[in-house]
DNA sequence: CAATACCTTAGAATGATTCTAAACTGAGAA
DNA sequence: TTCTCAGTTTAGAATCATTCTAAGGTATTG
């Protein structure tokens, strides 16, 4: 746990140590930063919500996590950082994924001259019927 | 002009035609609230920034124009409301239009039982190279 | 233990967006 | 035309996720 952080760069603290714990601990999730820290507090987990924002940047420029957008206000860190997609239940904000391998988007134009693709985001925004 | 702002339940006032003109007087566009207040201030047109987001938003309810999101901080308004995705340059905050009839996107699983599509987004960001 | 670079954090600041409440105006009625 | 009122605009305050600042705390190494 304390080597993973290490390997990345960062110090494993008190802090960073208790939010590996909440994001990895359990199996792929998708959390705001206000909610991570509701749950760290929750488990008695003593730390600063700017902590958290911290905590998830770093984590996301180690390539531990991912952040996904979809709107609405807050931001999602996605603990799954391989090629996959979502679905998006507007009612709930909630996240679901969608595995990559099955997934596959074709005919997609070649993009402007002089930039190359990053990643391709699918997003399937679904409603209760 | 006027018409179909009567078709969709709002009155055609300064305001509304002025922001219309801009908005489909050209192609299609991918503007922010502020941009757009900017764009009105430079015409000559006088309106509060509190006008341009009803109305922006007003202009969605009505199908007149669709929400995109891309992260960053601001949200962008389409003028294209067809079936059609987007590159999402990262570096400009720009988005640039993908014809929707030639991607296909393949292997998406069943919704949620209960849950029905709403639309699917693909997002192509791309970095210059 | 000392030195130091790295971390955490309270609280302020930021910035996009929304809200409030008061003034204004388009459009039908008289 | 003038009256009336629901619909509209807007200045300014409020909201709220996120970032910043600066001051104190801590992991690490010798
Ligand atoms: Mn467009
Ligand atoms: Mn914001
Ligand atoms: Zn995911
Ligand atoms: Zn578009």
């Amino acid at each position: 746990m304390a080597s993973r952080l290490r390997k990345a760069g960062l110090r494993p603290t008190r802090q960073r140590l208790a939010l590996s714990s909440l994001l990895f601990g359990q199996g792929d999730r998708h959390v705001t930063a206000e909610a991570l820290h509701c749950e760290a507090q929750a488990a008695g987990i003593e730390l600063s919500l700017a902590t958290v924002y911290n905590t998830l940047h770093q984590f996301t420029g180690a390539g531990m996590l991912r952040q996904v957008t979809v709107g609405g206000d807050k931001a999602y860190f996605d603990t799954n950082t391989g090629d996959h997609h979502h679905f998006y239940v507007d009612a709930e904000q909630r996240l679901i994924d969608i595995p990559g391998e099955k997934v596959e988007v074709l005919g997609l134009p070649t993009p402007p001259a002089g930039s190359e693709v990053e990643r391709v985001d699918v997003i399937v925004r679904i409603k209760s019927r």
